[in-house]
DNA sequence: TTTGGCACTCGATCGCCTAGAGTGCTAATC
DNA sequence: GATTAGCACTCTAGGCGATCGAGTGCCAAA
């Protein structure tokens, strides 16, 4: 029965947007009045009763009307959301926000604050530190006190590592600026992944000619390069306080667990990671994402692109009653705002 | 009469232990029994109610016990406080965890998790990026796309700053070499201050003979100094979610506001700024903080000392009742251990 | 000066009740 | 056969009152 169906589908619809906007449980009554179908409550009680059956949605109590379940968020978002456009002028403000002249890391920092800005909620940045993608640039070499050399790390697309290691012996200034020519000349345009493969060849068949100047080179660029770096990608979260408002996260344990999940950082890493494959937006809910601390959240997620390649992904994370139809398309765009912004500055 | 005077004193001492032990308001019963003093519940009765006339104490309703005041916990710390020393043991475990070998940010948020962990409070740490007491080492200039120029700097102590320029047109590799080798020369060694002074001055009489080199070397400096950097001192801030396991912050209104002036950070580098000047540990009790997001907190902090200079504050910030005895000293020691280990780098 | 005694206050907890919202089922209606 | 009206039932929220226990303040005795 098509017909019946499309009504059940109406009702779902009208259901999930009034329980978003209101935030609270939705009786056959109120629904009635809501749909615009003109239908008695008794029969969207027949309704409900059906919808539940399937799974889509539940009522806390006995005498509470309905909300959704994760499966009928699901549902919504999947076939029955009509997603809101951003209007012209809200792009246009915020792509005045991508200021073209600055640096990634404050280029990320912006997008941070803006997707909590907007949307207030928690906001989710994935740093790319991803070697794999990384070309490299220059390297200096700053001699400090002692046998301590500050080694500096410039890649093509701008961003700046650096980190101060400890030699053998100590260099004279004039040794540290050959050895960084050295190294530039033979490396520059490499990708990181490539540099550190050389570098591990080199350093077996060190003959003696090349022994001088590539000794220390050598020394310096193991530690910088071979040993495990920082730990990976890095995850930039903003507006967490934001989550404080909502009442269903009211609950000072889960927001605790939350909280934890935001500094520990290593599973929302992971869950980021998982959508950085899939092309556009993707939608986690509750207990989709896997972990036990995002069980009343939603995250909401986009892949940034960067001359072509995806490098990371950027998002938002709310309570699972969020209004979707207008942080999905705005999740959307910043992402892909990012992405331009950030190509510009590679070349 | 000194002797009524001191067993208020000591009554007021047990009052505040207990009260910061348990988290209950202290009944003269109980009171009786924990203070050892052997005077009965009538009398302590009575001891109690001159206490609550000096604003010592208070009771949050009739029948309810008292608890310290703001001021009860000011004379408390001021002249009851029994500080427990660190054991040489737990003092040899944190002094681990200053790796020499580390550059400045590196240090400092480590010293920050440090800190969170161990008191299991939020912990602050004001990173110095106070320009007066830096000093320029080298400068780097790497020409990315178009006119756009990566300025890298390095201070003495070993912190890189970088930043992207947009210049007036491009220039060639050898000519950011040459401007940059120009620079070094001239402020090497310099105070950042200082540096910035004689860019202004150099900057007016732009003689025609040091015009083809200055004019590349001051236009990218000029902005990478001149142009207000990045707004001051930086606080690190973490371990706030340990905030949320005090029943007395459980106002989830109170810990937003709490929140809210971690982000915020101006308040909070306000307030530690004040503590520069005092020479060991300071400690702001609920409102003497003069920030009313911090009503119901203490903050303990101590400035940390670079070569025989105050560089910059780090402390923790916890609900009113918390063991001061404890977190003092641990206090004291980081900040002594944190500018050990920044001296060391420097040379 | 200290203490015991006593009346009093107040918060917390429990049980009870009611009002209101909403459901599910059945039988009547279209 | 689908829809609806009617009705009994369930459950929550909130108010009311009683009781209990902890603790105070004060007074009079020691």
């Amino acid at each position: 029965m098509p017909d019946s169906l499309r009504r059940a589908e109406s009702l779902l619809k009208t259901l999930v947007e009034r329980y978003i906007a209101e935030g609270h449980p939705l009786g056959s009554r109120m629904l009635a009045k809501q749909s615009g179908l003109d239908l008695s409550p008794a029969t969207i009680r027949n309704v409900m009763a059906d919808l539940e059956d399937m799974g889509l949605v539940k009522s806390p109590h006995t005498s509470a009307g309905r909300i959704p379940t994760q499966l009928g968020y699901r549902v919504f978002i999947d076939s029955l959301l009509t997603v809101q456009p951003l209007n012209a002028e809200k792009i246009r403000k915020v792509e005045g926000e991508f200021i073209a002249g600055t640096d990634p890391q404050k280029l990320v920092e912006t997008t941070s604050h803006l997707l909590s800005e907007v949307t207030k909620l928690a906001s989710l940045v994935v740093v790319p530190r991803r070697e794999e993608q990384l070309v490299f640039r220059q390297l200096d070499f700053v001699g400090l006190s002692g046998c301590r050399v500050l080694v500096i790390l410039v890649t093509e697309d701008g961003q700046v590592q650096n980190r101060i290691i400890d030699t053998e012996r100590g260099y004279s200034a004039a040794e540290l600026v050959q050895a960084a020519n050295y190294f530039n000349d033979k490396y520059g345009g490499v990708a990181i992944s490539e540099v550190k493969r050389m570098l591990l060849a080199d350093m077996q068949r060190t003959t003696k000619e090349m022994q001088r100047m590539m000794e220390l080179a050598l020394e310096m660029t193991r530690k910088m390069f071979v040993e495990p770096a920082d730990e990976g990608d890095d995850l930039l979260v903003s507006g967490e306080s934001n989550l404080m408002d909502f009442p269903e996260l009211g609950d000072i344990q889960k927001l605790r667990k939350l909280f934890d999940a935001f500094t520990a950082k290593r599973d929302l890493l992971h869950l980021l990671d998982r959508s950085m494959r899939a092309g556009g937006v993707k939608i986690f809910i509750g207990r989709e994402s896997g972990y036990e601390a995002l069980k009343d959240c939603s995250v909401v997620v986009a892949p940034y692109v960067v001359d072509g390649q995806v490098v990371g992904t950027l998002g938002v994370i709310g309570p699972t009653r969020m209004p979707y139809e207008h942080i999905i398309p705005f999740v959307d765009v910043t992402a892909k705002l990012l992405g331009g912004a950030l190509s510009s500055i590679g070349r």
